[in-house]
DNA sequence: ATTGCAAGATTGTCTGACAATAGTATGATG
DNA sequence: CATCATACTATTGTCAGACAATCTTGCAAT
């Protein structure tokens, strides 16, 4: 009788890296800006040099860290410019990913989508961000999945891990999450109806309003007095 | 006095590397599928192990390479329905690039993507396949700057260099040139116009019409007899 | 205070090695 | 003859150590 089936696949050495040093930066264990060192890196993670440098190289790619030549490593920081690119191009495909999906998915995956509505919703009147994040996590992953194009998902996956460069995301922000259930609770409907372009409006509008309100706390964090003070010490 | 300004920056060697096979790569002289050894590519290269693998991590982010644990890299091939998401994708960004940059670019961008077109247009008439090649990057590198969004620049330029890996792209197909020449031209017109939605919709159609172009041939290269021969000796 | 230089730290790159795995050829068996 | 098990080989994954090139920093001199 087997009981682990052997689902533990061995990733290679590199991967593991990769994948720790991914999920430090999206958690914002390592936080934006910050200088990376290989041989801390090395240290940390137990693997050697060319090692974890096949793993940045590939983070390099997603544009999770920034590489300058002779200077090293470092987690990649998002601009306002840098930002708004993002949310114009996160509106694009995600609004293009609910119109698709309302078009191609099946009965079975819409129900699927409201069922983890539903648990987003209870949720966030309990207030428990964990849960929220979690829930949005599935919400994203049964919706791209269902919209019949893996690239888009790809892409759009890849997106989000930049967003979250911005700490300020905007279920993180507590004002702004009841707004953004109702938003979701009307893509649903929309999608429910088999609505497709309501379904691709309201989902394009969801980004927008979702922008604003990162993008005010944004505002805020970087600029924070009017007399520019780079040398004030950075509460962590 | 300054002549040079050491524009030539001393790139990295790793760098040069990632270039050099990444040209292969779109240009084809690396074909889809084509297995790579690392031993033989350090050898061609001349640079060791590490330089290369570097490199080619960084290739694998962008997709242009797929590495399977323990048997190595190999040039990505495209199914069918990679490239139907391919394209869809491409439709979607190249119609928004198009859009803003109708509503975006200077007067004097709109002047120099005309004077492309028409070099672009002329290339056509004489059949000169790399003076028409050479016309399209630069009437996308200029469609690209202009549209204000370099994020999606990044993207759609990553697909560009996957689409290549489609052999048949659809300008390369004598028959369906002129007919991609009038779009464009249509194009630059609703641009000249400042008709941002009419750029968008003939954009779009722009990138279908292609997609039907380049699927027809694909299917005839993938399925060329009704019994299956996987054996046939292929003619390189 | 600004400039210039020396020392230290970090990255870029190479070499060589070895274990683990995948592909291939060999041989045994029905 | 076909099929399966086994041994061998080639290739990849990973490490250690080294050295040159470059960046950063601290200090001295103007």
């Amino acid at each position: 009788m087997v009981t682990s089936l052997k689902l533990l696949k061995p990733e290679t050495l590199r991967a593991q890296v990769e994948n720790n040093l991914r999920q430090a930066i999206v958690s914002g264990q390592l936080k934006a800006g910050e200088k990376l060192v290989e041989r801390e890196l090395c240290e940390m993670l137990g693997v050697s040099r060319p090692s974890l440098r096949e793993a940045l190289r590939t983070l390099e790619a997603e544009k999770l860290i920034v590489i300058v030549p002779h200077r090293g490593p470092e987690v990649a920081a998002i601009s306002l410019e840098d930002a708004r690119d993002l949310y114009a191009l996160r509106g694009l495909l995600e609004s293009f990913a609910a119109h698709e999906f309302t078009r191609l998915a099946s009965d079975e995956q819409v129900k699927n989508l409201g069922k983890t509505v539903r648990r987003l919703r209870e949720a966030g009147h309990k207030n428990s961000q964990s849960a929220v994040l979690e829930a949005k996590a599935e919400f994203y992953r049964i919706l791209l999945e269902g919209s019949g194009n893996a690239l888009v998902s790809e892409i759009l996956g890849g997106l989000l891990a930049r967003v979250s460069l911005l700490r300020a995301t905007s279920l993180m922000l507590p004002d702004r999450l009841p707004r953004s259930l109702e938003e979701i609770d009307a893509l649903l409907t929309c999608i429910q109806n088999r609505d497709a372009k309501g379904a691709q409006e309201i989902s394009h509008n969801h980004v927008l309003n979702a922008e604003r309100a990162a993008l005010g706390v944004f505002k805020l964090d970087h600029q924070p007095t009017p007399t520019e003070n780079e040398n004030e010490p950075r509460r962590v």
